[in-house]
DNA sequence: GAATTTTTTGCAACTATGTTGCTATTTTGG
DNA sequence: CCAAAATAGCAACATAGTTGCAAAAAATTC
């Protein structure tokens, strides 16, 4: 018996609950795709892992619908691939609270969150309002990192 | 006689030709329009501004130069469209340095450079190593939060 | 300054990415 | 299990980005 499994399955079914949002198959796949692995995705990842057995379109739909939950939040590149990642608890319906900074590894090309880098309090030019300010660090990541020394 | 247009012709001659840039129609066009205006342009602002004159594929060619000869840098966005904005002196062939954040304004939409802003020292992780910073702002502009008082 | 070489452009065709409307299917709640 | 509501899939479309190749323009050479 998968018990492991079992488990997540009631966790990705709670964690839809409690957004109200129905559980679908996609739905259940696509969160648990986020749930296996530690970095973040872009529609493009979930498609190639998922894209035959559910339709692009409700791929787009569903990252849609869990960045409007606050399940997940998107994180802005430079290659024009939008990815998305888990959000912690104090993110819900319609709104997100991030203060982490994402790394973006040249080498093996993953995004993480590095929730426990804070993002820094900037002075502005007067004028200026920040509401929200995004930091994307590029470099060589943990892994990478270790695995060159060996 | 357009006299300051005229000094705008050469100066634009004379950038390209720092690069060593075949001078055309096209990159003087497009650099040109990068001068004219404070902000940072994506590949379809540009496309619709000398679109008819130009193809779509020289346009993306031209960018994609000006990039490569430290002309131009781009702009990590959260809306899969990147923009790219002029760089100053320090930038050449092959090399960027920048060091300033870039503001996104909520309300106009347009993306700034903010070149008296100079990115964080972050302190990483055990492991990871930062090559660059990016630092993305959103909030109101000068404009914006100026026109608004009125 | 004309001819030759080199570079750039435009076109066509193609792939990838993202959106919308509508109908069928699934999920939910009674 | 049934009716209502929500979601998924499909088709069609719109936008974005790429590649190869021939024509045109710019740079170089004499």
């Amino acid at each position: 018996m998968p018990r492991v499994a079992a488990s997540t399955e009631k966790k990705i079914t709670a964690l839809l609950k409690r957004q109200a949002l129905s559980v679908t198959e996609s739905r259940k796949r696509i969160l648990q795709y986020f749930l296996d692995q530690p970095g973040a995705l872009s529609h493009g990842d979930i498609e190639k892992k998922v894209g035959t057995t559910f339709d692009r379109v409700t791929i787009y739909r569903t990252l849609q619908t869990f960045v409007d939950r606050g399940l997940i939040h998107t994180i802005p590149s430079a290659d024009n691939a939008v990815r998305y990642a888990l959000c912690k608890d104090e993110c819900g319906d319609g709104h997100h609270r991030h203060e982490h900074i994402h790394f973006v590894c040249q080498q093996c090309h993953h995004t993480f969150c590095l929730d426990e880098v804070v993002t820094p309090v900037l002075k502005l030019p007067k004028g200026y309002s920040p509401r929200q300010v995004e930091v994307l660090v590029q470099g060589k990541c943990k892994d990478c990192t270790e695995t060159a020394k060996k």
